[in-house]
DNA sequence: CATGAAAAAGACCGATCGGTCTTAAAAACT
DNA sequence: AGTTTTTAAGACCGATCGGTCTTTTTCATG
C-alpha cells in the first residue's frame, strides 16, 4: 500500500470512529482534521466532500462488525450453535468494541432514518445483510433437520436484531452492560426452546 | 393561558418534532425559525440557548409518550394484562404516532450517549421512568399473586424495552411496521409464559 | 539523483451557525 | 383609554461551517 493509500485509509478509520462518536452533524471537518492530524487540503485530496466521506466511514465501520460476527459464526456447523455464537459475540461488545461509540448501524439508522439520504440506503442495506445472514443459516438448518420447520426465519431475525439493539441502546446510555447481558440470555434462551 | 405563554409552548411543540426527526446537531435555530414562524428575536425571548429549549422539547415529547403509554395502562387491573396494555400500546406507534421522527428517548439515548450533557442525564431518567413503571407492575403482580414469585423484574423491564426500542429502529429504517408487530407478538407470548 | 506527479498545507471564500441588542409592536394592567 | 411592561422583529456580531484553490512539500519513478 502507497503513502497515500495509507493515509486515506487512516482518514477513514478516525473519521470512523468519530462519527459514530458523535454523529456525522455532531462531527465538522475541523473535528477530522484534528482527529488525523492532517490540515483541509491533506483531506479533500482523498475526498470530494464530508458526505463521500461519511460513506466511505460507514462502510469501514460495518465491515468491521461484519468481520466479528463472521469470524465466530463460521467456527460452527450446526445452525444452533451459530445462532448462538452470533448471539454471544455481542457480550464482547462493551470489553471489546469493534468500534468505540456504540453499534455504527443503529447510530446511522437513527440519525438518518428521517432522511432520503445514501447513508441511510447504506444503514438499511446493512441491517438487510445482517437479517440475510440469520435467515440463511436458520434456512439451512431447516433443510439439515436441526430447525423445526415450522420456524420463522425473518421473525427470528427481527427478534435476534431488535433486541440486541435495544439493548445496546440501552447499555450504552447506562454504562451499565447488564442490559445486554440479559438480552442475550433472553435470545440464547428464545433460540433452545423456539427453534428446536 | 396568557399569550406569551401559548407561544411559548408553541415553540416548544414544534421544536420538538424538528429536534426529534432531524436531531439535536442536525436543527438549526434557522430551522426552529421556520416551523414557527418567529423570528430569532421571538424565539430567544423565551428561551435562553438552543440548548434549553432542547431539554424543554424533549421534556414535551417524554410527556406525550408517557401521557399515552399511562392512559392505556391504567384501564387495566391485573399486572398481565397491564404489561400487555402496555406493549400493545406501541402498535398504535406506527399510524397515530405521538410525534413524528420515532420514539424521542431512542433518538436522543443515540446522539448524547457518549456526551457528558442534561439532555444525556434526561434521556437516562426518561428510560428508568419507564422501566420503574414496569417494574412496579410486577413487583405488585407478585404481591397479589399474578406474577410468579420468581420472576426478576428488572430483567423483565430490560428485555420490554430493547425489543420495542430495537424494532421501533427497524420498523422506522425499513419504513415497514413489521418489525415492531413481530416483537410485540414476541413480547406478548413472552409476558404470558415467562410472568406467570 | 533528478524530475515529473501527487499529496498536503494553508490562505481564502460565501454561507450559516448560535447568540445579542436595539427598536417597534402588542399585550397587560390601572 | 392611557400607561407600563412584555413580546417579537430584525439588524448585527464573531465564530465556524463545508468547500476551493494556489503553493509548497513529499513521494515515486527513470
Amino acid at each position: 500500500m502507497s503513502k497515500a493509500q495509507e493515509t486515506k485509509a487512516r482518514i477513514v478509520v478516525q473519521a470512523a470512529e468519530l462519527f459514530n462518536r458523535k454523529g456525522y452533524a455532531g462531527s465538522s471537518i475541523s473535528d477530522i482534521m484534528q482527529a488525523t492530524g492532517l490540515k483541509k487540503g491533506g483531506i479533500y485530496n482523498h475526498f470530494a466532500s464530508k458526505d463521500e466521506l461519511a460513506l466511505a466511514a460507514f462502510d469501514y465501520a460495518v465491515s468491521l462488525l461484519n468481520q466479528r460476527v463472521w469470524s465466530v459464526v463460521k467456527t460452527k456447523r450446526n445452525a444452533i450453535a451459530r445462532l448462538d455464537a452470533l448471539v454471544s459475540s455481542y457480550l464482547l461488545y462493551i470489553d471489546d468494541p469493534p468500534i468505540a461509540g456504540g453499534c455504527p448501524i443503529l447510530n446511522t439508522a437513527i440519525e438518518t432514518d428521517d432522511t432520503d439520504s445514501p447513508l441511510r440506503d447504506r444503514a438499511l442495506a446493512a441491517i438487510n445483510s445482517w437479517r440475510g445472514l440469520i435467515i440463511r443459516i436458520i434456512e439451512k438448518g431447516i433443510k439439515k433437520g436441526e430447525v423445526r420447520s415450522t420456524v420463522e426465519a425473518d421473525t427470528v431475525a427481527t427478534i435476534i436484531i431488535c433486541n440486541i439493539e435495544g439493548a445496546m441502546m440501552m447499555s450504552k446510555l447506562e454504562k451499565n452492560p447488564v442490559h445486554l447481558k440479559r438480552a442475550i440470555a433472553h435470545l440464547q434462551s428464545y433460540i433452545r426452546t423456539s427453534l428446536v
